[in-house]
Formats: C-alpha cells, structure tokens, sequence
DNA sequence: TAAACATATCAATATATGTTGATATGTTTA
DNA sequence: TAAACATATCAACATATATTGATATGTTTA
C-alpha cells in the first residue's frame, strides 16, 4: 500500500523520465527498433556517458529494457504502450507549440500574457 | 516550421509539466472539477504563491485554463486529452511502483541492480 | 474611496538535475 | 592473458527547478 504522497511520487518520477531532451531522443530512437548505446550516442549527439546515465534511468523506471550481445548492449523499448503515451502527448503538445516553448515562469522569469485569459 | 530540437524541446517541456508533485495534484484537483486559487491552496497544502505560479505554468503549457468570477480566479482542464495522457502514464508506471520511487541516478547515488538484465 | 479579499509576482534560497571527461568494468579475440 | 572494444560509473560542476514569505495588483463592497 502507498499514501496519495507516494503514488504522486511514483507518477511524476514517471513522467519526469519524459521531461529531458536527451532521454526522450532515446525513447524516440529505440521506438524505431533496438539500438546500442554506441548507435544511440552516434544518433544523439551526446557522450556516450550521459547516454549510459540516462539508460539506467530509463531502464529502472522500466522504459526500456537491455540485452546484452557479446560487447554490445541492445537497448528496447519494454512496454508498447510507451509508444501511445509519447504520441498522445505530442498531439496535445503540437497545439500549443510556441507558447509551450517560451514557459519561463520557474526560471523566475516574468510572465507576461499578451492579453486575454 | 520547427528543427528536430524545437520539437523536442516543446515535448520535453509539456512532460515536464507533469513531472512535479504541486501541478500533478493540481492537475488531478482540476480533473475532478473547476476550482479558483484557494481551494486549491487548501486541497494541495502548501502556500498560495506556489499554486499561483504552478498555475500559471499550466495554463501557459494549456493544461488548464483560468476563469474569473469576481474575486475568484477558477481553473479548470483545458483539454480532455489530458485526463487520457494522465491515465495511460498511470497505468504503465504501476507496474512498476517500487522501482520508480527509488531512481537515484540522477542524484548521482549508485545505480545498483540486484541481478537480471 | 478605503478596507477587505483573492490572486499574482518578486526576491531569495535550497535542492535537484543534466552534463562532461576521466576512469573502471566487463567482453571478445588475437 | 593482453589488447581492443563497448559500456558503466565516478567526481565535479553549472544550471534549472521548487519553494517560501513578503509584497503588489486587481476586484468587490461598505
């Protein structure tokens, strides 16, 4: 059993887990099939050992699962619904671009709304 | 139009939205109906200026909308996508409860598994 | 228009997170 | 078993985020 405090937890650890570019380009990555983490950092553009660090992230909170082929390590995703959480979210996302772009507000920064509410 | 990084920079930062305790439970207050600042304060427990600066965050992202009423500003859900998004993310991330509260990689603690890949 | 009320913003601060380069660990193969 | 390769971890640091108390702004009503 868990209080409402640990299952609020839980869920926003999750969705933290979609809330860095680096480790959502891996989740889009693997999307399209197994990777390593060689193929990975190559795609990503990042060192390898920031990819490394997110895939254990990744994996814990059970992203993605891992495979081992001799000097390899394959990367996938492990749960397909991954898949429609990622796509419900853009598709909500992709109707609020350019204001979701510029939300400064906890950077301490001003928030100034145009007009209306 | 938008680079790869604009997208991915927009969708990490509407995930983000839910990634924190104060605006999941507001988000989760707000599902259950309209509220203005106050009864939020009350129902989330924590001071004013927090709730008004979350919800300011989530209004600019369009997870909720504002609504004034006299001296009253009341929020509601702005779009009903997002009951679905909050559900599916739920429902993938108990199946795995006791993991997800524990990832401290990005604390650099140790990242320990016990066996199994 | 002053008081009371509700909400928003500011300034300051503590903590969490993301990132890298260096290094350690694990695996294959000569 | 040493070299080469792939991945994981560490240590350090810069930046972002969450939070609060104090204060400003906006709205109603006496």
């Amino acid at each position: 059993m868990q209080t409402i405090d640990e299952q609020i937890e839980v869920y926003t650890k999750f969705f933290h887990g979609l809330s860095n570019p680096t480790r959502y380009r891996i989740i889009l990555s693997l999307l399209d099939g197994p990777k390593n983490v060689g193929e990975l950092t190559e795609d990503i553009g990042c060192s390898q050992s920031l990819i490394s660090m997110q895939l254990q992230c990744l994996r814990w909170c059970n992203y993605v699962k891992a495979l081992r082929d001799g000097k390899n390590v394959y990367y996938s995703i492990s749960d397909e619904r991954v898949l429609a959480l990622v796509q419900l979210g853009q598709s909500i996302a992709d109707g609020n671009t350019d204001k979701i772009c510029t939300c400064e507000i906890l950077k301490n920064e001003k928030y100034v709304e145009n007009k209306e509410g």
